[in-house]
DNA sequence: CTTGAAGCTATAGTGGCTGTAGGTTGTATC
DNA sequence: GATACAACCTACAGCCACTATAGCTTCAAG
């Protein structure tokens, strides 16, 4: 029969054959067409859009937000706003996990250095470090 | 009756309720004691471990690594060699993902530069660098 | 025509909670 | 002592984005 199977696309995207079923439950794949046994068959449409979705994982889009660019894609006319905007909204996220990333870092790099792990029988000191948040220089 | 009510330790801690007995049952909290009627009550004990908990969740350790530092609270000697592992895996692990979302952020914002948003009626370049991992200058 | 890889569905599990339903208990006020 | 009501209880379902398992069927090569 005609047309890819999911075990071919898997391959080319590197999306799990699982996962690629799961899209499809989810809605952002097309139900595909099936052979005289039930089994998946795709066209090129469907591995280009699956191409997308796991790029757009990839870079660190949710399902939702996808499934919005997918909607957009269909769209006959562009709709720069949307597109944009969600992009956008992902930076700014991104954005915020970096900084935060970093607080949590830097108290982390404080709590080590609290302990010289000299003292063979004393107390580890990282752990009263790890308890005590009045010792932060950040919050987070 | 004596002791700390569950609500008393959420407040005091800012740990819902719900997410304190989800920690019991997960044996991050001993059986603590009851009233008459079956609910908890709670020593100060336990008020310190729920705190430490919170401060080690909000510094990004998972539950078993935070049961793993417990533990070494427990033990009458100290184990430097294991607390201080713990921690620093951990700050590798911020560190790789801090690199990681730097990559995206720069792909990101190279995907937004793409379209100008001007030519309205003219597809989303945006969706385009989305879709397109040739362009992209790094692995993710 | 046989074999075995690849496919199928359905269901449960992951982590770290959160939310709901439907009932019981503790405490303050009258 | 009665009443009201917040707080508590258990048990279970749901969240996200998958992953894993079990038990079965189909496809394609030799
Ligand atoms: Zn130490
Ligand atoms: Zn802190
Ligand atoms: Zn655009
Ligand atoms: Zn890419």
């Amino acid at each position: 029969m005609q047309g890819h199977s999911i075990g071919l696309l898997s391959k080319r995207t590197g999306v799990k054959v699982t996962t690629i079923r799961y899209y499809e439950g989810r809605g952002l794949l097309p139900d595909p067409g099936r052979t005289g046994g039930g089994q998946r068959r795709y066209g090129d449409a469907e591995l280009d859009r699956l191409s997308f979705i796991a790029h757009a994982r990839q870079l660190g889009f949710d399902l939702d937000a996808i499934a919005e660019l997918i909607a957009l894609q269909e769209t006959p006319h562009a709709a720069h706003g949307d597109a944009h905007r969600i992009a956008k909204d992902r930076i700014i996220e991104i954005r915020d996990r970096i900084a935060r990333l970093r607080r949590l870092e830097a108290e982390l790099v404080r709590v080590v250095k609290s302990c010289d792990g000299q003292s063979d029988g004393q107390p580890c000191r990282v752990l009263n470090a790890l308890a005590d948040h009045q010792a932060c220089e950040s919050e987070h």
